[in-house]
Formats: C-alpha cells, structure tokens, sequence
DNA sequence: CCGACACCTCGATAATCCTAGAAATAAAGC
DNA sequence: GCTTTATTTCTAGGATTATCGAGGTGTCGG
C-alpha cells in the first residue's frame, strides 16, 4: 500500500459519522446495507450520507451495487486489513518478524449471520 | 478506547506531513529525536512542525521532554497498539476469537539493545 | 403514462485545517 | 548581561471539510 493510500484510508475513517457508517457496515456483513437503513440507524440526512459514502469508497473502504431502488453498501474487509498491515508494517520498523499477521479482519457472522434488527 | 479518542488519533496519522513526522519517530525508536533533526529530514518549517506536533501529542501518539535546548519527541507505541486493537475489535464485530494480538506493535531497534523476548 | 419512492447532484455556508511570517520564550556559552 | 541556538506562540491567510436545502435521476407499482 502507497503511502498516499494510507492516508487517504485513515482520513476516511477519521470522522465521527463515517466511523459510524463503516462500524454499522462491518457488523452487518459481507452482504451489506441498503443506504436508507443506515440513514435511519444513524439519523442522517441521505445526501449528507452520499457524502461520505463517496469519501469511503474514494478510499476503498466500502463497495456499492444497485438492487432495485435501493444501494446496498458493504464493507471491503480486505481494504482495513491492508491499512492495519501498513501501520504496523511501519510501526515494527526493522523487526519484520513482529510484525502482526496480515489478515486480522475477516467478515463476521458471514454464513448464517442474521443482526438482531 | 472510546470512539472520540480513536477519531482523534485517526485524525491525527491521516495527513501527509504528520504520518511522516509520526513514521520518522517511530523508526528512531524509544529514545525519540530532536525537533530540529525532525525538520531538517523532513524538510518542515520549524513552526509548521510544532503545529503537527501538537496534533500528535493530543492525540497521545508521541510524547515529548526536554534536553536541553532541544526539544525530545518519541512515538509512544501503546497508543498505536490501543488503536489498532480499537479497529480490529470493531472490524471483527461479534468474532472475538478472531481478533488479532492486542499488541503488535514494539519499538524496534532500541540503540544496541534487544527487544525483550 | 403517472405518481411514489430511494437516492444522488448541485450550490451555498460555516467550521476547521494547514501553512507561513513575525515575534516571543527558554537554555547555553561567552 | 548579551548573543546564539532551538523551539514555541501569535496572527492571518487560503484551502479543505461537513452539512443543509432544493432540485434531479433512476426504479417500481399501478
């Protein structure tokens, strides 16, 4: 990962509402969220949602696809484990052997996975 | 970690100068290093720097004392653990098995000194 | 075709952020 | 005490960001 990536990952998630968005993303599963629902889940108003859901999927965070009226955002959990490599890529320095097994992210509750709504 | 700790300090890495200024750090290990050896490698107006300095420090991602004339900033490991320990919490949502090692991150290459095994 | 629904685009605004110049503070040396 | 060195504080500017209101695009059911 560049470090211009990085960056612009971390600014992605260094947001109120957006950690939120990606937080409520991740919990719901590789499936993902209809973009009303997390609108109604946070209170926010659908453009100023628009909004950030451009900013994570500009970073790579999140992914987007039509079904029927509605788009469903989802989380890109290869993109977190990418970030947290890099950190702690760069944060171990010259110990490569410390350095934290690549893949700490994996979708939650993917198979049978129903979120208490 | 709360969620208004780990913005901060998401805030803080998630800009070009500063994530350099705080991966600098970090590669000089616990000791820490000069302000002015920071501005001169990065090539960063001394005042400017201050600026960044103050970011990262209230976002408790470095420390700093006195020597001097010289003003010592060192990366505090911890917190970077504590925030990657805070993403990855989050990431895994309700597979606490799954989480990664608390903490991955050590100071590397203290002077001549080992890391503790 | 038409209205209802879900979401996005555009334009504007207030807040915040980054950078830079000038001056101030703190320590060391003569 | 005065000068030099190292860093901070003050002030101000332009750039970016987050939010909101108004209007537009695409989709479904009749």
């Amino acid at each position: 990962m560049e470090k211009i990536d990085a960056v612009v990952a971390l600014a992605a998630v260094a947001q109120d509402n957006r950690l939120d968005v990606y937080r409520l993303l991740v919990q719901a599963g590789p499936e993902g969220m209809p973009a009303g629902s997390i609108a109604d889940a946070l209170k926010l108003a659908p453009n100023t949602l628009t909004f950030h859901f451009d900013r994570l999927r500009q970073a790579g965070l999140v992914s987007v696809r039509r079904e029927g009226r509605s788009m469903i955002y989802a989380a890109r959990y290869e993109a977190m484990n990418g970030l947290i490599a890099y950190l702690t890529e760069n944060c171990c320095g010259g110990a490569p052997e410390q350095r934290a097994p690549a893949s700490a992210c994996k979708p939650a509750r993917a198979k049978h996975a129903k979120i208490p709504a």
